[in-house]
DNA sequence: GATGAATGAGTGTTCATTCAT
DNA sequence: TATGAATGAACACTCATTCAT
């Protein structure tokens, strides 16, 4: 493929991007040197500042990528099935991708201390949760669900459930462990705990 | 007082390591420099070396007593009260105390790298599974609870919610927000969401 | 010299290794600093170490030069002329370096506490007392020298002797004494000193 | 012993001496720490510098102390016997206290960047040279040695010699190799070299 | 477009020395 | 006299970034 086409240009920062991700990854983001990146690819480390302008201009494009993957997966993945294998499946998905849960948990401790890193991350949960709420409104509509639970604050805190997960995974608990945690949970939800 | 006493030795390193848990809160762990931490108590940044063998040593320091006061609030606040109100008062002290959220994420990703580290924190998270488990059982007897639910599996549940809150104070979600999406959640939880 | 040729990189290291055998022997070890040098040859600090891992390496790398120029001094000079002529042929060589001597005796010192260093040093000494060697068995063949003494002792005190040299050299001796001790020492050698 | 006499703070001075002398034999000067110093004498680093303005003081009282065991040992050797016993037996010394060599070039290497310590260093060789002098004319005067030799030169041809030796222990030759080497060396000294 | 070389700014750590007790 | 605590001044080493080729 010729260089000078724009569509090298794209697939050159995808190749990056995905060195990069996979190197944050590992090392975290302070550790990993734009030399551990360009190492990865074979290329020499001045050439990712042709596509990026600099290591955190290129961890952006990595969290918008990620965040892409996210709700591209979400949304395709929130079809049929019981709202209790729905949320089993979504769980698969997470511990698919759980090997980029410590990238994850430094996005949201950088967030903690840069307001805009925060909004996209408060942007990218709203559009999750809303993509849940909708799902949720769909299965109280179908009557598999009550109607009287507030379906907005429910998805939220379904979202609060998985990052809890995702914090299982990133500290090393079994997917097994999870997934049972995750069941048993939902499986109570689902009862209501209250003695009635 | 007099710098002999070894109570002194004891004064000093705990103001050392709460000066250092606030400078780590702000800036983050790599970002945070020795200097820093000494400037913030008005000390030379050799005298830090004296209490702890480095940067690192230090914040172990901080994780190991951080985890301590949450054991210890964990300890003494579930005590009576409903099982929403105790849910609701327990986030109340997480909220209370979520400037230092950052420095938590941070561990956990600093975990998903970090074998020792990850097994830390799950000794942390068992423990107060553990604390939380008992009251639930607690309720149960008492006859508040059902008692045909898994209260382990659940206490656990529970936990990772907390931590799904504490991604929403640390993206800078508004606490009210927080409590009302918890407060739904938790709701529902009681009344259980399935058509009956 | 255009800067990618691999020539270019050769020369740039012998040009490090120069200015800092220069400042290592201005200073010694410890107190000649990486910025030193760096300053002798106009560059940074860091440029230093695209060619050098360590202060430590440079160090080893000065050495082990410094042992191919003496080598290499010694083969070349020990040729014609009568016995106690070479010998003072190789004094003066050595007295016309007796800049470098300050160093020479900061690696024995060393070398007494790291045997791997004892090891190169021993090499380097043998090598120097086998070339002598070999030309007094020349001198021996050719009739100049007695036949009954141990050449290979010789050789190895004869080094000794002119390391000897080199600590009165080091200790500010003047070079006119030295040549004229050495001289009458070597005079006494060839007599022999005994009463016959 | 009451700790007001001055005679005590003379032990604790030659106490101290005696530690840091151990202490830079076995670490060089400088990876040698007060600290290190104080530890072995199980004394307090700052109690150090109530004896000694600096390390660089400490050290200075090291050479001192060294320079005069040194000269007694010379001055109390040197008696009767053989010319090549009484050398012998000299050399015996040096390898008895061996130990220190490290230092002693550490010093040499010094004095090629420190006029004072230069002239110290010289003053104490001269000193040497003229001990072995003086039992050189004796020799000469009993008619073991020939008189037509310079013995002032030699003696400080002598002197290098020993030095050298020091040399090849300070690298490690074993000292077997060390006493052969010399034996081999003095006696061709004793019966010249040069055919006759 | 790609790279090897160069750098400036920074940072953890050490240690001789001082001082209050 | 002795010491634990404190410090200032260094210094080796790193790395994101720039630039000449």
């Amino acid at each position: 493929m010729p260089r000078v086409v724009p569509e090298y240009k794209e697939k050159a920062k995808d190749q990056i991007v995905k060195a990069a991700h996979e190197v944050f990854s590992e090392k975290g983001y302070h550790d990993a040197t734009m030399d551990d990146i360009a190492e990865r690819i074979g290329v020499s480390k001045a050439a990712l500042y042709q596509y990026f302008e600099s290591k955190e201009d290129l961890y952006r494009a990595i969290l918008i990528s990620s965040y892409h993957n996210m709700t591209y997966m979400i949304s395709s993945k929130l079809t049929g099935g019981s709202f209790a294998e729905c949320c089993q499946e979504f769980l698969e998905n997470l511990i698919k991708h759980s090997s980029g849960v410590g990238l994850g948990f430094e996005v949201i401790s950088e967030a903690s201390r840069n307001p805009a890193l925060a909004k996209v991350s408060r942007d990218y949960y709203r559009e999750t949760a809303e993509a849940i709420e909708e799902c949720l409104e769909e299965w109280k509509k179908r009557g598999s669900l009550r109607k009287d639970f507030d379906a907005h604050l429910f998805a939220k805190g379904l979202v609060a459930l998985y990052d809890g997960m995702m914090v299982h995974l990133a500290i090393g608990t079994e997917a097994s462990e999870v997934r049972k945690v995750f069941a048993g949970f939902i499986e109570a939800v689902e009862q209501g705990i209250l003695r009635q």
